[in-house]
DNA sequence: CTGTTAGCGCTTTCAG
DNA sequence: CTGAAAGCGCTAACAG
């Protein structure tokens, strides 16, 4: 495996190195024609490729971003990095994805690992757990952006939905199809993630405003792999719910398995509506109504946003939180 | 964004970069342990990050890979990327993953892109449009391994599915449910793309070995976009199909769209066997009966070969096809 | 318009 | 056990 460098370039097109970087940063003006031939004609006849780590070095910019996501799992994140990705490909840079599996050592790891490989600047979903690590970044002045989460205390540019207006179009639907008893579904509240907070937030919000009571037997937040026996419990109440809205859609496929074990019919006996949209909402039976996030609108701003901050590392664009608006796409499940 | 380098845990420790250098890499052999104490206090006390930059530049190593692959939108290609990235982590190994869109231009755009990038291998899922690129690579013994697909003079390590089997095993449950009219269809034969070729060949095959006979009618490869079509066609048949193998899970989307738009009852209208294991399976309405790839073990196996050929890029393992087997999983579809 | 000269931050002989 | 020095391949002043 030869490798041929700048100098060889140089040496056959009889030019110094320098020139040989004028001509691969596109200044041609400072170059006779003539020598920008003999460059080009030693470039394909080396078969030369230039060194990008060696000029990153120099540069101190690779042309990387990271995004830390801190779970694949949900179809949001891997529409969102999607997006991401098509965002930063039109301005020739890669995305390094890493799962941090809702861990926050992982997290960690990723962050320090991410920084060593001097990515120009990182978006992540954060896990919530490294509050200083996310803090010293920021102070450092270093590009980042928060997506579908903030944490309190860490004042940075996020991106995210407007989570209590998704919980609303929820109720409001199901209250127009003339339910009474609405239940709520989704996972652990117990590290306070942002959006399951806003969601049984806006939820409650919702009932209230609908005059209707808030029943605490009707809301769970639970493992995904405690939903089923907490969809039991709830079922097993004397007057369960005719209505459940659920949290994500990793809940949704618990929830689903658990209505075809118990063999309910939707919407006759428990009416569904699913925030994030599912690629086989259509094709269900009966077609599911969701809670739609505008996941590519979502993705190109984070990734617009941090590099703008690339960009400008100096100028410090003021720090604000992103809504995005929620869409109800009505079907049969509700 | 003060950058501390090498040189300032050095002067802070009063040693030499070289000293902290070895720390670094945990030669402490050569090393006073008090001087470690010192180099240890000065790393912390700076918060010194190392620069894995320059060192790929020295090392010749970026410990990152890229993968590219045809078509992100397959079930198949996530899930065998989420495989080849947990395996990479295990080694410490990054992985920068790119969509070629079915594209052979974008295919070779990013194999420049990552090779200037100096990733020290590729696992790609070939768009079979690059001969002479791929076939460079290989000449250089650059390390490289192809997922999915095989290409034709590309001498290269691949991991595949069984697709001849999975068609079998397929067809064989079809008969045993008392099928003899047996369709098939799938996305586009034009390109020769392997899975879709075996798979129809395997098809075939099996209704031979079935003593059935080989309606060409019942065979389809077609665009995503007109698999409708096709489908509306083979139903007009005086004789259609009574069972449907289906080529991959973009096509079931489709198949199950067009079975719901045309209110066909599965299986007693049709019955239907898909390759592809989809996350929706055992939720559907009825459960759909289907072929899985062990796409775990076949990322694993795609990411243990790239990193065995870099370690050592000398020694010339003989090239093969690994071959995976795929497993009937019986629901209710047939 | 082109060449010279310094590095970027780290690794790696090779002396001491 | 530790330090000096060379250099990985490229860019960027600065002369000329």
């Amino acid at each position: 495996m030869k490798r041929v460098t700048m100098a060889d370039v140089a040496k056959m097109a009889k030019v110094s190195k320098s020139t040989v970087s004028q001509y691969l940063n596109k200044r041609y003006e400072y170059m006779a024609p003539e020598t920008r031939k003999r460059i080009e004609e030693a470039i394909r006849v080396l078969g030369y490729q230039p060194n990008i780590v060696a000029r990153s070095l120099k540069q101190k910019r690779t042309s990387t971003i990271g995004v830390i996501v801190a779970n694949i799992l949900h179809t949001f994140s891997t529409q969102i990095i999607r997006s991401i990705e098509d965002t930063c490909r039109e301005h020739d840079i890669h995305v390094i994805v890493c799962n941090a599996d809702d861990d926050p050592a992982k997290e960690a790891n990723y962050i320090k690992m991410l920084r060593a490989k001097q990515v120009d600047g990182l978006i992540v979903f954060p896990t919530g757990g490294n509050i200083d690590l996310y803090q010293a970044m920021i102070q450092e002045r270093y590009p980042i952006v928060f997506v579908d989460r903030i944490v309190e205390q860490v004042n940075v540019d996020s991106v995210l939905l407007n989570n209590e207006r998704a919980s609303y179009l929820a109720v409001e639907h199901f209250v127009k199809k003339g339910h009474q008893r609405i239940g709520m579904i989704t996972t652990s509240l117990i590290r306070n993630i942002t959006p399951r907070v806003e969601r049984i937030k806006g939820f409650i919000t919702a009932l209230k405003a609908h005059n209707l009571p808030v029943n605490h037997e009707y809301i769970k937040g639970l493992e995904v792999a405690k939903i089923k026996d907490g969809l039991s419990e709830m079922f097993r109440l004397k007057e369960p719910p005719t209505a459940l809205l659920v949290g994500n859609d990793l809940v949704l496929m618990e929830v689903l398995n658990y209505v075809k074990e118990n063999s309910l019919i939707i919407p006759q006996d428990l009416a569904i509506i699913g925030i994030d949209e599912v690629p086989f909402a259509n094709i269900f039976d009966p077609p599911l109504t969701t809670i739609s996030q505008p996941t590519f609108e979502m993705g190109k701003k984070a990734a617009q946003l941090l590099l703008e901050k690339i960009e400008d590392q100096e100028r410090s664009i003021e720090v604000k939180i992103h809504r995005f608006e929620p869409k109800l796409i009505i079907r049969s499940s509700c």
